[in-house]
DNA sequence: GATTAACATGAAATGAATTCATAGATCACC
DNA sequence: GGTGATCTATGAATTCATTTCATGTTAATC
């Protein structure tokens, strides 16, 4: 009868709250449904009570569910912070974070990772290396940036590659186009159009490298920083944009403009952290990694992790 | 990388902070010395750091095994009290803990026990069944107590029994006593002599129970209330007594008098807490019955957990 | 009523923790 | 300087628990 609760336990209880179902938890803990459905059983059938109830969405909690979550709040940031603890006791944590970026949608999630970062990690100095650059991993090798954030796994490149996340493209068009209306759009839809975009070259767009370019298609381009300006440019018909799905949800759900699928199976942008070797060993990289993993699964709607 | 730390680990390291060594902690975990030594291999391979110098004495933990060490002070007593709260969401607990015993220097752990299970357990009426009962377990049946704490394991009782511990009884002798060098003595070395003791019928007293009684000898008895009183009248060549080395360390090592082993194997008094199958139930029996096994292991010096 | 999404469940497979058996190391005591 | 006692380490075997896989069930949606 000695109690069987084991940190993994309180892990999967946290990650079933902030994930709001079974399915999501299991993701961001690297594991299956299955997995996590036989682990609250166990502790179920151990104090003799349901943890939450099934069938609610919302997700709602059970007073000894609510109570393990308490317990869990207050346990694991303390594991948590014992553990950093060690790092710097063992090896004396110095060093920093300058990040390079080669997306612009890529800040929405990377703020508030830098964020939650940086009270964990006080002593790394922590920066963006500001201004887009072409090649993010030269920046890497001429050691003005520690980590780049990429959206191509390059495995001739001698770095080190730590996926992110995965995140679906679609078309951004006005509500009345007439693309509005299909299932998916392909590269032929995008000849003779304006194509908006952020003012990048076109390697680094994901909609030019994977699509347009392959099938030899070389729309008009129109730039602008701003993602509002650039819906902004579309319900006004001045052209389309290709933007992730996540960072227009908000302006989809208004009715503001319209999404469609690129392709017959969706366009896909992926995203991973690279480094070199040294820097992959220091303990605050592979916190940065899981910790910027974490957030942007429990805030980007509608991202699977890679 | 990721960390692989659970409650289990924590549990160890406080085991063996609390204990002194490996063995020990292993004792009061119920496990292995061997699964603990592994255990702790793992975590050292880890955080790539030593826990805790092996062969000093007194132990002594390393800046990461301390970190380990508060951060277990911090996490186990939530997670005690998380568990302790979903008993009570759950069964709610009502319920009284009326403790008879059997046994004088019972008192000399059950005290500091009972002050540790006050706090634990606030609705739980805790007490004592004053007096000493010549048959303990009738105070269950007659529902005038809800533990007993007794010395023989009768399987014929319709109670529970829950093992305590057990201990080494020796005989008490005076410094200047024959016996005093002899290594062990005999129930012929009783004859003639007289036996202080505690005011107590002969069959509760586990020397004449298992020794002399067997052996058809019946000293002379003295007795009084208190063990220094005993010892008073051992070292003033009154007689001799037969006491728990846990009782008597202290005036051992500053030999005031001296302890023979009993029998060639020594003599061992165990402890068990009885109740009946209703009470058993409880999670505040389980917390008791634990928690005085633990109390008693880190105390009282030479005993074996059951 | 078909389809999708989420959770449950039993059996098989994987993986990890524990024990067993033994060796090395240290300490105390003749 | 043995000799025994006590403690810890370690590799292999074993046992045990967790996870996955494959599938079933249910509820919700169009």
């Amino acid at each position: 009868m000695q109690s069987l609760l084991e940190l993994r336990h309180l892990k999967t209880l946290q990650a079933l709250h902030d994930a709001g179902s079974l399915v999501r938890a299991a993701q961001l803990l690297n594991l299956t449904q299955s997995a996590l459905s036989h682990q609250l059983k166990v502790l179920e059938d151990q104090y003799g009570a349901a943890l939450f109830e099934r069938k609610s969405m919302p997700l709602r909690f059970t007073a000894p569910g609510e109570r393990l979550l308490a317990l869990a709040a207050q346990v694991l940031p303390a594991v948590d912070a014992a553990e950093r603890d060690i790092s710097r006791q063992v090896q004396g944590v110095t060093g920093s974070l300058r990040i390079a970026v080669e997306c612009h949608t890529c800040f929405d999630w990377l703020m508030p990772a830098m964020d939650i970062f940086r009270p964990r990690w006080p002593e790394v100095e922590l920066d963006i290396v500001s201004g887009f650059h072409a090649d993010p991993v030269g920046l890497i090798h001429q050691k003005r940036a520690d980590v780049a954030i990429v959206s191509e796994y390059d495995a001739t490149e001698a770095v080190d590659f730590h996926p992110l996340f995965q995140y679906e493209i679609v078309a951004i068009v006005a509500n009345d186009s007439a693309l509005a209306s299909r299932s998916f759009v392909t590269a032929q839809d995008f000849a003779g159009q304006t194509l908006i975009s952020y003012p990048v070259p076109d390697e680094m767009l994901d909609i030019m490298r994977q699509v347009l370019t392959p099938a030899g298609i070389k729309p008009a381009r129109r730039s602008t920083e701003l993602t509002v300006a650039m819906l902004q440019l579309v319900a006004s018909g001045r052209g389309l944009a290709a933007l992730p799905l996540w960072a227009v949800q908000n302006y989809l759900e208004r009715k503001y403009v319209s999404a469609v699928k690129i392709g017959e199976q969706g366009l896909f942008g992926k995203l991973y952290a690279t480094c070199n070797a040294e820097t992959s060993q220091r303990p605050f990289l592979a916190d940065f990694v899981s910790m910027t993993r974490e957030s942007c699964f429990l805030t980007l709607p509608g991202i699977t992790l890679l």
